[in-house]
DNA sequence: CTGAAAGCGCTTACAG
DNA sequence: CTGAAAGCGCTTACAG
């Protein structure tokens, strides 16, 4: 279906009807250089009368920016991006961006094409393990604009980032665990290696574990991989083997989820069996029965300070390097509180 | 920060490296015309050689095709949108567009500019109530590609639509209470009226009162907004007043939450002395306590048919005018079963 | 099958 | 404060 042509209203248009020239017509839209009062007044009458809308393509192909930033994040598979897409999409808006999305779930992360880039954005927002780091390192030394959210730099890189306390937010979790309840066999249900929230998580656990002279027993750890399923489907076939852990940490509430019902349906009781806790304190970890403890995790503050960053990145501004932000112990019934 | 210029690379320099012209190149890169073999590989060898990436902006101009799809909502405000902007993205990632998102929520909706249309994509998603009728109209009139999601054409505008039954599973929902639970007095708390799955489910409300000869009482209708916090403040005032139906059909699952907590907040018991359901079937639902009677909206799936047929208008294939989705009952213990 | 050239609709030095 | 003109990086008739 071909647009309706003579409806086609461009800037030559515009400048026509209110007597001026095309580039004063871009100067008033743009608000960039000097333009009389008188001037702006009939280019402002024109564009209302013709309804006239700037062309997004020629803009971004003449002045060399695309004024659309993009969010690149790996699958859009649960609950926690609904908080961070909010964020991120509020921000881009309020700071008058567009924003692109796109997954790089289903192809080959590990070599190019990827959807977005410097050639559709003027920055990107890379979410987790979205990118491999040959990528980022190619995109940063080019100069463009890049954010991290929810993953640190590579190491020399100096690529800004902004997430959440999990190391520390894991060690208190674990931390209170052992002091406020008594455990000591906890167990570890960890998320997927190629995610740094997973690695900050079990670096917190263990930390957590030294501090009160634990010793670290990789027979208390098991996959998760910040997936109901899979959690339910390894803590299933875990519970054959009548593990004998006190509370099981979970990387993660979906994973907690799936290790909730694998502990009903096996006949455990929770907490007096076997207690749970999780992490992010997503909206449902509240109604789960029990309701779960967790850390809760700023997901939806992260996600627009992300944005601030990255705009501020693209007009050349200086940010924080690392942006970590606090998590917070949320006690409920599921640790046996 | 100004990208390395001396990287940037061109299609100009792809066909001097190849020894071709432009047009080869081009040609190429869209699979479109007739380009021998060897020409071919020389230009695949080029562009891999030089790492080159079209200007989107650039072929954007050119072509007079964006390969952007846009999806306009109102606000990314609960977990209705997870699946929703799953199925969305990857079904524009699998058509090869690119997938522009944004909202309508904080501006004045009556009037332009809005953020998506004409001049930046080539066709529009546009969810429930984010855009006015006469903007639709407006768009489509121009011949711009358009479907709507949860929210049916203008009159006689023929803009292809896909949502779910509604009004049906309203209609089955309220008659299961009606015949197979022995309710007779059945609160509604309706949708924002701005929303036309708020209106075909009230509709379908009606419809099943009608059928068993109950008389439409308005006196049980109750602002729920889809929306927790609004629910919650509705209830809890009208239970003040000593309200004496039998169950509560809130018109989503999350105005159900807010239900179920004002209910329980008043020390009454779910479902002895007031049963309650919901609309939409969120993952929430299967895990509130009780468990929530719904009726499972196919929300991923009608996010993924929205796409293909906005794709297929972009190709001027024609598409169905029409499409309802089968909802579902799913009986949980909510309702007193 | 291929290339020269016009043109997409803007922005931006440059000159005045 | 304003305009003429070049140019952004592609695509696409057109001619061969």
């Amino acid at each position: 279906m071909q647009l309706d042509d003579s409806s086609r209203i461009t800037i030559v248009e515009v400048a026509e009807y209110a007597g001026v020239s095309t580039a004063t017509v871009s100067r008033v839209i743009n608000k960039s250089g000097q333009v009389s009062t008188e001037a702006a007044t009939k280019v402002y009458a024109a564009i209302d009368a013709l309804n006239y809308k700037p062309n997004a393509a020629a803009r971004g192909l003449a002045s060399r920016r695309t004024n659309a930033i993009g969010l690149l994040v790996d699958e859009i598979n649960s609950e926690f991006f609904q908080p961070m897409l909010r964020g991120i999409e509020v921000t881009a808006r309020a700071s008058g961006m567009s924003l692109l999305i796109s997954s790089t779930g289903g192809m080959n992360k590990a070599s190019p094409p990827y959807p977005l880039g410097e050639n559709n954005t003027d920055g990107l927002i890379v979410f987790a393990d979205s990118l491999p780091q040959e990528e980022l390192i190619r995109l940063h030394k080019i100069g463009f604009p890049l954010v991290l959210l929810h993953r640190s730099s590579p190491p020399n890189f100096n690529i800004p980032c902004v997430t959440v306390e999990n190391k520390e937010g894991a060690r208190r979790m674990v931390n209170y665990l052992i002091k406020e309840r008594g455990y000591r066999r906890i167990a570890l249900l960890e998320g997927p290696d190629s995610h740094e929230d997973a690695q900050w998580r079990k670096l917190g656990y263990q930390e957590a574990l030294a501090a009160h002279a634990i010793p670290f027993d990789p027979n208390l750890i098991f996959r998760g991989g910040f997936n109901e399923r899979q959690a339910y489907t390894t803590v299933s076939h875990w519970l054959e083997q009548k593990p004998n852990a006190e509370v099981i940490f979970a990387a993660d509430d979906d994973s907690a989820i799936g290790a909730m019902m694998a502990l009903k349906e096996a006949g455990l009781r929770i907490p007096e069996d076997i207690a749970i806790v999780g992490f992010d304190d997503i909206r449902l970890a509240a109604y789960l029965d029990p309701p779960l403890t967790t850390v809760r995790a700023p997901i939806e503050q992260a996600a627009r300070i992300a944005v601030e960053q990255l705009v501020k990145v693209i007009h050349s501004e200086t940010v924080e390097l690392i942006t970590l932000l606090p998590t917070e112990l949320v006690i409920r019934r599921s640790c046996g509180c």
